[in-house]
DNA sequence: GTAACCGGTTACCAAAGAGAAACTAGTATG
DNA sequence: CATACTAGTTTCTCTTTGGTAACCGGTTAC
């Protein structure tokens, strides 16, 4: 299903090089918050989003996390940090084009989540 | 965007319902092995696999973490266990028709993998 | 002056993750 | 009799992850 670019042909991937793939994309955009930063900083592109906003806003995780991930995700040039000379100080966190590249990643994992709780609940019904 | 079944009525989920549906993916999905493991077994739908056969051919994966997420997997109805009476005694793992609606997710990463490599392999060449 | 806000960092600690290697047990092959 | 295959489990160890709480400097409002 999925297309590699091999010296220019498209070619189907095989499994082997597929699973190189997800191990890629696991690496980047694994462990317990990057893709829900992504995901929260996706939905809010036409707001302003300071650190202690995020940390409000996505339930559960802490300053030190938060700010781990975050380090995390500018270095692979998913979001950017822009410091603003405001009183008291800000820091503005944004989602970049590429970052942007990741919404059907977490669009798939927010509509399984959505049809698995759905499941779970039915199945208590019975 | 995700739409949420709200007692019968569809409407679009709200920004904290989405990444709570990303929680509850990441629950079942989250970690190195699970999702790789998934679309292990779904690439290879037609074939007969064992667990020596899936520790060969998913790179690096040791036999305590392949037998530790294929018992998780199975809890969550993701995948069947199946014990044969063959010599020596063998065990057929297979994914479930649930276990194909996570195709999707696996989908989506595999081809952001692709891209990231072929991105990182860009900005080399520059 | 004191409390509260911002954006973090640091130290401490517990739990989980994960690799390596040894081991189990039954069967079969040479 | 020794080796190898199946499918794991167990033990040991190290590393990573992740939570709590204290703390930092600077600013502002009361």
């Amino acid at each position: 299903m999925a297309k590699i670019n091999d010296n220019g042909v498209l070619r189907e991937a095989n499994c082997s090089e597929e699973l190189m793939a997800m191990r890629d994309s696991l690496d980047v955009l694994g462990g317990k918050w990057k893709l829900m930063i992504l995901r929260f900083l996706t939905n809010r592109t036409h707001q302003v989003i300071h650190f202690k906003k995020m940390q409000r806003e996505i339930d559960g995780i802490s300053a030190k996390m938060l700010s781990k991930e975050l380090k995390e995700l500018e270095t692979n040039l998913l979001i950017t940090r822009a410091e603003q000379n405001t009183k008291p100080a800000t820091v503005v966190y944004a989602i970049t084009e590429y970052g942007k590249s990741v919404l059907p990643v977490t669009e798939t994992l927010v509509n399984w989540g959505l049809a698995h709780r759905e499941k779970i609940i039915e199945s208590l019904n019975k």
